[in-house]
RNA sequence: UCCGCGAUAGCUCAAUGGUAGAGCAUUCGGCUGUUAACCGAAGGGUUGUAAGUUCGAGUCUUACUCGCGGAGCCA
């Protein structure tokens, strides 16, 4: 018997064939038993008719609860009647564990039940949805920085100190030589390898112990920072646009069927085209003051100024040369004004906020000493980092996505919680 | 850390200070086309914890615990 996937049935109309899966639902008619099998490709309707089948097999069919392991043999037919298009008219059942009391039944349930049960949260069609999609965007933003010339140069996690010296570290023990923190940003480390490689990027898991509680943030969560050689803010601005329009446009083509599970709403998500509009902090201060908000120049923007900031945009926006006091001491000031920094956050739409944050990076080595003592960083830990400055300096910049933000916009959800298997949050560490 | 809201059956929620309730889930019965199936029946409770007010507290008061929403901070 030929074993296939969900996905595939398409291909097998009228032959017998044989499915590995759990029982998602389950409902009845008298000799009538309708299973909803799913195997993590999809979900289809097993019809087990009691004429069609053993008694045996009709009574286990009967039996068995919610999300049971089962192997299901029948032959493949085109119906109407069955959600998806496609039914399994069974012939065999074979249990391979029965499950009883699943505590996540087809109705509705609140957030906190549901994240107890994490775990089990994942093997509904809407989280696999999510997952699928952040496995694709993951794909999606190494292709393109594997396809425009850039070397994967992956950064430390443990760190010996804090790299921007603003946002509150995870800290541990290590060994004799006292405490490590865990990464906020793998940034500076990124702009030592693309001294080395040109174009760089580092992809994984940062840390923040901010005690942050909103639907935006995760104490762990995912970043991809590209570094480039010889590139200043503009060649910054140009790469993150394009890198947007391919991550958002090959979602829309490769996962149209899972943002339709998701109901998601496509039409500003299709806008996502090079060229994205640029505005400079000065036009998005004067966008709030419009608004007839009361903003103080030189304070940064709040997650609802974003907002207001983003929705005159029918597309992302990037925001440009902020002022340097309020951004980290490695950013470059920009030549005709000491009072910003060269600085670039790009805000989604639909209220989603920052995605990225970025910036040209000081090139000048006494300028950059200047700038760790002013912010009270020990210089002995910058040491190898002022060496670059030392040895060849360039101008050079990059930026940081936060994955978990992106999929949370492009999914259209309404909290980051859902966009990676095992949240990490202030009041939540388990499951 | 601050502000606001909440905690009642496995789940989602009701209950004027006066007998603790429904839907779903579970168990049993019925139905040959169900679509979160439907129909009938049954079991299921120290109302988050502790104290207080009261003849009487799920309901009022206080403290605590846990959670949710938001702010700040940021991706």
């Amino acid at each position: 018997m030929q074993k296939i996937l969900v996905k595939d049935l398409a291909h097998h109309v009228g032959k017998e064939i044989t499915l590995y899966g759990w029982l998602y639902n389950k409902r009845s008619s008298g000799k009538l038993k309708f299973l909803m099998l799913r195997d993590g490709s999809g979900i289809v309707q097993c019809v087990y008719f009691k004429g069609n089948v053993s008694g045996k097999v009709f009574e286990d069919a009967d039996r068995i609860g919610q999300e049971s392991s089962i192997e299901v043999t029948g032959k493949v037919k085109e119906e109407q009647r069955s959600p998806g298009g496609f039914e399994i008219d069974a012939t065999n059942l074979k249990i391979i564990s029965e499950a009883h009391n699943y505590p996540i039944t087809p109705k509705e349930h609140g957030i906190e039940f549901l994240m107890d049960h994490r775990h089990l949260w994942l093997r509904s069609s809407k989280q696999t949805a999510i997952l699928k999609v952040r496995a694709r965007i993951v794909k999606a933003i190494r292709d393109f920085f594997d396809n425009n010339g850039f070397t994967l140069a992956d950064t430390p996690i443990l760190t010996p100190s804090a790299c921007e010296g603003t946002s509150t570290l995870f800290s541990t023990d290590y060994f004799d030589l006292g405490q490590v923190y865990l990464t906020q940003s793998g940034q500076l480390y990124a702009e030592a390898n693309a001294m080395a490689l040109g174009k760089v990027y580092n992809f994984g898991p940062t840390f923040r112990a901010e005690k942050s509680k909103t639907r935006r943030h995760l104490t762990e969560f995912w970043m991809v920072e590209p570094e480039v050689a010889f590139a200043d803010l503009n060649d910054n601005m140009e790469l993150a646009e394009q890198f947007l329009e391919y991550v958002v446009q090959t979602i829309l083509k490769d996962c149209e069927k899972e943002l339709n599970t998701l109901e998601r709403d496509t039409t500003l998500l299709q806008n996502v085209k090079v060229p994205l509009p640029r505005i400079s902090y000065d036009e998005a201060v004067n966008i709030l003051k419009e608004k007839g908000i009361d903003f103080e120049w030189g304070k940064d923007f709040g997650g609802g100024d974003e907002t207001i900031i983003s929705n005159q945009f029918d597309r992302p926006v990037m925001v440009h040369r902020y002022p340097a006091e309020i951004k980290a001491f490695y950013m470059k000031r920009d030549p005709e004004n000491e009072k910003l920094a060269l600085a670039l956050d790009v805000l989604a739409p639909e209220g989603y906020g920052e995605i990225i944050g970025g910036s040209q990076r000081e090139d000048n080595l006494d300028l950059l000493i200047d700038r760790i003592k002013k912010h009270n960083l020990p210089l002995e830990h910058f040491e190898w980092y002022l060496d670059l400055r030392k040895y060849g300096s360039v101008p050079h910049s990059g930026f940081g996505l936060g994955l978990e933000r992106t999929v949370s916009w492009i999914c259209g959800l309404d909290h980051i919680r859902e966009t990676i298997p095992f949240p990490r949050m202030i009041y939540r560490k388990t499951p």
